[in-house]
DNA sequence: TTGAAAGCGCTAACAA
DNA sequence: TTGTTAGCGCTTTCAA
């Protein structure tokens, strides 16, 4: 290394001498659906080839006055589901051709800050999947002009098109699956704090048990992380005991893996002898033999791809009316619930 | 929604009007370190606030000739160790005052051209963390005369500050673990293709047993996901019973516990009684109850500081000779090794 | 300390 | 189909 004379990187306007044509020609030569002629578009691409030449984003979205890149609001990065919902969005933009711009979003950032961070490179979108309310997000957004969709943080929650699935049928899934498993007397596992999602789901499942007649207990864990559920683990023993629960809907597989890790793996607790569990998500873990969770999945996959889809359709038509495309959910059955027919 | 008259988002010139100064002074403000009266700068500051400005960043990168965007490369965004290592960088980048431009990498991806995409935003560096090998992204933030900073991809090599781990203490800690456990009989399991990080260790493991003239049998795996471990897990239990085989190093936990669910959860395998098991990582799932894995953790939140860190250095100094931080590792006992007075 | 003017690299009118 | 011109919003010499 060392020499190489540092050269300025190529602009169009040195693609445009060296190709003999104007600066404008190489900008059409770039913009698919512009007018020129094919030769001279090869000649340019040629000339451009050759210098290394390509065009500047930046100069690009100022003129445009808005960028290809969409900012992505995530929290818990290294949670399995988020983990792989960003992986998802991000393949998902970059095939369209836009760039994820990335926020990580934890507790104790400044939201506020970030947000019109992000705003000021002119994003074509942003792309919400952070579970913590953000009304501030929706308001900047708004006001900026720039495309909002949140990922399951309710329907339409007016000024964000919204991808959610069927909380009713989340809750009513879990239900059926321990009900098919025997159960009558029944317990939730779901954070305090409340989340549309995750709520909305554990809300879901209270509604069935009621309206079965059938007892359920609630009780209630820290977060919705392995921690907690490991921490829960001993008032969910309690309970069964004192109140007969025979099942358990934890409100996300993380919760549930944490339970079992302390009851089957630690206290030996015989599941699903004397306790079916169900979890929700259907992360990678919940397959895994030492598990082998009976869940409730959700296609993040597919919700990635509406995601993007509505970002781009509302970029297309400005005005178009809010939209919330609400997915379906899959039973899961694994080895923490017995075998039963599909209720 | 609907009636909103959208006003066209405020410039400096607004704020500049506003105020009762120049667009010079308004621009002023906003440069850390740039000289302005605190009377006026407050002034500045009050009618941005007023007005919602905020600098555009496009612009700003435009002139500047470089943006505040840092590129992350990475694939497999969706595995534990990879999401949290993408995790700390954002959050690294962030506080720096740097936005992470995400781009995922994972095979099938035309890595030159999404390359040549990310160094269009005028990035003010590239890290990657990918262990797919990329001259072409080397070669590329060279020429561009972007920093680039590779995670585990070998010490410097030549173009490209690097942070890396001491691999052969990790092959040797791993070594260690196993023979502390009474193990004189051993095995690796490492995925065939040759990755710096990943292959180093198993090679430096290899090293040790050979210094110290111990059989071992090296398994391939086909890749180092879960699912490669798990296929391997009867190969290993093979080799177990033909070589006496008392203890085997996983190149990384992925793989250590595909082969704990194998072993341990299906087969009922007594581990560490029949055989012990070291992984390489510490991801959270090592540390869960089923599986108690014992490993070799990497702080991995260090390396992402200190990648940022070595970005922020080539940019202030751009022909500084590139530098190299190795990082050690830690020994993490738990469950799948017999506890043994330290090595 | 502040302002005027030039230019970062690009695209979109408008003309030819 | 192609070129000319103006301007996206900002920072930065250079003068005052």
């Amino acid at each position: 290394m060392g020499g190489e004379p540092r050269t300025r990187t190529p602009t169009s306007f040195d693609v445009a001498r060296a190709a003999g044509v104007s600066r404008s020609t190489v900008s059409r030569a770039f913009t698919p659906g512009a007018r020129v002629s094919p030769e001279v578009r090869a000649r340019v691409l040629d000339a451009a080839e050759a210098l290394g030449y390509r065009v500047n984003a930046l100069a690009r979205g100022l003129q445009a006055r808005h960028s290809r890149l969409v900012g992505i609001v995530a929290s818990r990065l290294d949670t399995p589901f988020r983990a792989l919902q960003v992986r998802c969005l991000a393949q998902n933009l970059l095939r369209e051709g836009l760039d994820p711009l990335l926020l990580v979003a934890d507790r104790g950032e400044d939201i506020r800050a970030l947000i019109q961070n992000i705003l000021s490179y002119s994003v074509s979108g942003v792309i919400v999947t952070s579970d913590t309310p953000a009304p501030e997000v929706v308001e900047a957004c708004n006001r900026a002009g720039v495309p909002l969709v949140m990922i399951n943080r309710g329907p339409a929650s007016a000024g964000a098109d919204t991808v959610c699935l069927d909380l009713d049928a989340g809750g009513r899934a879990a239900f059926e699956m321990l009900r098919a498993g025997g159960v009558t007397r029944f317990a939730l596992l779901a954070q305090a704090e409340r989340t549309w999602s995750v709520s909305g789901r554990a809300e879901a499942f209270l509604a069935c048990c009621r309206a079965h007649d059938l007892p359920v207990t609630t009780i209630e864990s820290a977060d919705q992380s392995h921690r907690a559920g490991h921490a829960a683990a001993d008032a969910i023993e309690a309970a069964a005991r004192r109140d007969g629960v025979q099942g358990i809907f934890c409100a996300t597989d993380l919760l549930a893996i944490g339970v079992l890790d302390r009851l089957r793996h630690e206290r030996g607790v015989d599941i699903p002898g004397a306790l079916q569990i169900v979890g929700f998500d259907d992360i990678a873990q919940a397959g895994w033999s030492a598990y082998s969770l009976s869940t409730i999945r959700q296609d993040v996959a597919q919700q990635a791809a509406a995601a993007v889809e509505l970002a781009l359709a509302r970029l297309e038509v400005p005005d178009r009316p809010f939209e919330t495309r609400s997915f379906g959910i899959t039973k899961v059955r694994r080895g923490t619930t017995r075998c039963g027919a599909e209720a």
